[in-house]
DNA sequence: GTGAAAGCGCTAACAA
DNA sequence: TTGTTAGCGCTTTCAC
């Protein structure tokens, strides 16, 4: 029924009148719950439709605490990679009759924060959350704070008793480096624009079983392990200094730059790691302006499957990660949550593909 | 201030207690609407943050009728250039400190009318949307009934009076039509995968300046104005069935399947126009696998500047769409309506922006 | 099965 | 400048 903009929008009361029964009754037909009659249900739907009426669902959660929606934070939707994992949980949350609010943090803390706080003043149900730093723990306290679930994906916060779901990072960037090792490659560069800088191989950690980590962690946990495997892999090999080429907060510098003095001088790498599919395709660039060949002069993998990756030439050698199903698994994990299913705190640990194309030959001797 | 979780959280009364003065006191201080004393606002403010009090949005706007939010309906958040736009809004929106709610209506009209539906519900303070269809007016008309503004992006609503911004896409569809016919292209595809499939040729119409449009119109301005610039192009430089190779509604053949059977036969087309770059992925692939050479056997270009075009072997030329910027102002636009600025609708249209690579080549003799 | 009334946490009009 | 009071539209006891 056509209402005139500007007119006040019907509400349950009006219904009510409009069908001649109380606003409790009204509401209990109109809200599907509680016992309402047939009769009085059918009459009262039939006065909504004619008073174009819509439920509000700010009074809605306004008197029942809940609002049927989730909180989202992530990176940087522009990044293909969060757009997948945000389809994910779209869907997921869709289906469960949950809508999104997402918020970019920028990958910064600070901004992460503020998202954190808007979103729980928006009394949302629960948060997905990328952690844009996994030793922040000060930013979910919050959360816990409000009495609300919260579920982590693609990076874990450490300590931090929390649903989360991660891929297979450790692993994963250990048969990659273990692929380019097969080719003869030891001279290995890693590079990502996340995670600080700083003295690596003095934090490096070994434990009793051999495994490699750090101490302070570093501040992505995904970025983490994967500098874990992939040290690990190239010390496995006999590599003494496996860290000796690994470049993190690569923004700083700019990728080109790290690229180009990674390639020079007397002893440059062979081969390159990028750790995500915006590092690949920056470092790609950089190797055709250098006039370096992939992979003639230097082999190039990387993580995440991203579209181009398969149309470049060569094709990308590439681990890829389940993104969607880490955005739909960590929505899953909230919702069942957020429905009062009661079990500890669980890390879920999806598996990553190896994807092989042309990136990869044999090591350039020099 | 670290509170336990499950216990109640503070609210205004609880803090005004603590101060020791009104609720509504408490409230303008908190609020920094009114008018608080100096020494009052601090009292209270410290009151605030020992109780760890945060302020419920969903209380506020359930009296003040606005949410400081707006709803954002993308056809996909996966299409890398939805997820530019999205950012594009994303960045205004929260500049202006207002929350962005995402929808997904994978280019269906129903699913299009739910998520509105939902949003609405929402007392969201407006709306963004790439309308999923160009002539269901429906769909739109509870937005108006409730009173909110909304603005479109990426394609209009014909006959709808509303803020919209568009990319200049007949002008930029006809600048690729002619580069191709500059390079001696008769036979030219143009392949979509929105709009319905129909006798496009019995609905074209001729106006008095010789421009061409379609009637009754196509399901996408945004298609619709691209094709009639590549009609006008190709009509214009004499070519006697400019539609005749025209494919919308791809998806429903699939891309590859059109490719192959209009590279083939005794006519095959000597060039393809890809409407966006995910059909351009698709159309390049399905090349490749044919063993037709870029640009040898065929030309391609399309829209989006998409990453993978400039990595690729051989660069697609493309017509680059201003994405993050028609999100922003469409952000923009709605932000001040919400603000209560009062003009005419206005439709902006944003120039396209192109970018030849290394793609288009000379038709081949045949 | 239905109704009356209270209350969610905030803002806003009015009074002091 | 501050306090009192009345809602916003819904859900939710508690009676009947």
């Amino acid at each position: 029924m056509m209402r005139e903009p500007g007119r006040r929008a019907a509400t349950v009361a009006d219904v009510a009148a409009a069908a001649g029964v109380s606003k409790a009754t009204a509401a209990r037909a109109l809200g599907a719950y509680g016992a309402v009659s047939e009769r009085v249900r059918e009459r009262v739907r039939g006065a909504a439709d004619d008073l174009g009426y819509r439920r509000n669902e700010v009074a809605r959660s306004m008197s029942t605490g809940r609002s049927r929606t989730i909180g989202m934070i992530v990176g940087d939707i522009e990044n293909p990679a969060f757009a997948q994992a945000t389809r994910g949980a779209a869907d997921v949350a869709d289906e469960a009759g949950f809508d999104l609010i997402l918020s970019n943090s920028g990958e910064r803390v600070d901004s992460e924060r503020k998202a954190i706080d808007v979103q729980l003043a928006k009394r949302v149900d629960g948060l997905v959350v990328a952690p844009a730093s996994s030793s922040t723990l000060a930013n979910y306290a919050p959360i816990i704070e409000s009495g609300r679930p919260v579920a982590f994906f693609d990076r874990l916060v450490h300590g931090f008793e929390a649903d989360a779901v991660i891929a297979a990072n450790r692993d994963g960037a250990a048969r990659l480096a273990r692929l380019l090792l097969g080719f003869g490659h030891r001279r290995i560069a890693f590079i990502s624009t996340l995670s600080e800088l700083g003295d690596l191989e003095r934090r490096i950690v070994i434990g009793r079983a051999g495994e490699i980590f750090f101490e302070p962690r570093l501040e992505s946990s995904a970025i983490e392990d994967r500098v874990a495997g992939f040290a690990a892999a190239l010390r496995a090999a006999g590599v003494v200094r496996p860290l000796e080429h690994v470049r993190l907060d690569a923004r700083t510098q700019g990728i080109a730059y790290i690229v180009r003095q990674l390639t020079r001088g007397p002893a440059p790498v062979t081969a390159i790691v990028a750790s995500d599919s915006i590092v690949a395709i920056e470092a790609f660039r950089a190797l055709r302006e250098s006039g370096l060949s992939v992979p003639g002069d230097v082999s190039l993998v990387g993580f995440d499957n991203a579209d181009w990756t398969a149309v470049s030439e060569p094709g990308i050698t590439v681990m890829s990660q389940p993104l969607r199903e880490l955005g739909a698994t960590a929505a899953r994990m909230l919702i069942e949550r957020i429905q009062g299913v009661q079990r500890p705190a669980t890390v879920r640990v999806l598996p990553q593909e190896l994807i092989e194309r042309a990136s990869v030959g044999p090591a350039s001797v020099g």
